[in-house]
DNA sequence: AGAAATGTTCGGCA
DNA sequence: GTGCCGAACATTTC
């Protein structure tokens, strides 16, 4: 699921209830998602509380009260469900509060990460953290994208330079800003670059909005139409796939220039 | 049965 | 240093 506005979503749906709770204990199983010792874990949880869910791209950051970060990344299939009784399927950590509720980390596929870090500055400079997608202000923006030579689909999704964009809505900025996701950063001009600033910003604000429901996104929005051949929303063309870096890239060739 | 799936990271090569 | 590629990680779903 996680791309920017889906973590913001799992953001928002867990932070109220998750927080100013005393942790009475956690469980976890053995998948190399972790990245600190179950010890570890355990002894900057429990005991302690969460006092605030922050998110940067597509970390989530758990403020504890001993100063330290729950710091969680969604990998492909990553997700939170906060809970009472029966423990979700997949799930690979969960805390326990001592009124009863618990926050279930799940994950089929096991691509995400869990860490415990003292400064979360320190860890985003270290994963070399881009700002994020929604906060990025347009200069800075411009600036760091003038810097590429590479085509305007890495670049959108590179962590380092924005953070919070995959592939799904790299995808879609690109259809609504009419840009071919293979052309080159170098050949936008200033004027266009400042589009997909713009429709960056729009397309991730309405993603959190319409709280992740894709079928009441826009009928306009290449996100439901994710197939080879299908109908583009905007124009009269028709959806291509093609490969980009590994992964499946879908656009319309007819009016994405 | 085989392929594809919203991510990151690392080694290798130009 | 930068960009691009393939592979690895791991599992379910179509």
């Amino acid at each position: 699921m996680p791309e920017l506005p889906e973590v913001e979503l799992l953001r928002k749906k867990i932070s109220g209830k998750a927080t100013g709770k005393k942790i009475s204990g956690i469980s976890r199983d053995k998948s190399r998602i972790f990245q600190v010792s179950e010890s570890t874990l355990r002894r900057h949880l429990t005991g302690n509380k969460f006092d605030s869910v922050y998110r940067r791209g597509k970390y989530l950051f758990f403020q504890i009260s001993n100063g330290y970060f729950l710091v969680l990344h969604f990998g492909m299939t990553g997700e939170l469900e906060y809970f009472k009784g029966k423990e979700p399927e997949f799930s690979r950590l969960v805390v326990c509060f001592s009124e009863g509720h618990k926050l279930a980390y799940t994950s089929i596929r096991k691509l995400g990460k869990v860490y415990i870090v003292k400064d979360r500055g320190n860890f985003i400079n270290e994963k070399k953290l881009g700002p994020d997608a929604l906060r990025i202000k347009k200069r800075e923006f411009l600036t760091r994208m003038e810097g590429k030579r590479g085509i305007a689909k890495t670049a959108l999704m590179d962590q380092s330079l924005v953070s919070g964009i995959g592939n799904v809505y790299s995808d879609e900025i690109l259809y609504q800003a009419g840009i071919s996701p293979f052309r080159k950063i170098k050949s936008l001009g200033r004027k266009r670059l400042g589009e997909v600033y713009k429709t960056m910003k729009r397309v991730l604000k309405t993603a959190v909005r319409k709280n992740g429901e894709r079928k009441e996104f826009p009928l306009r929005y290449l996100i439901g139409r994710r197939r080879e051949g299908e109908k583009c929303g905007i124009c009269s063309g028709k959806i291509k796939n093609r490969e980009v870096g590994g992964r499946s890239c879908y656009y319309c060739p007819e009016h994405q220039k």
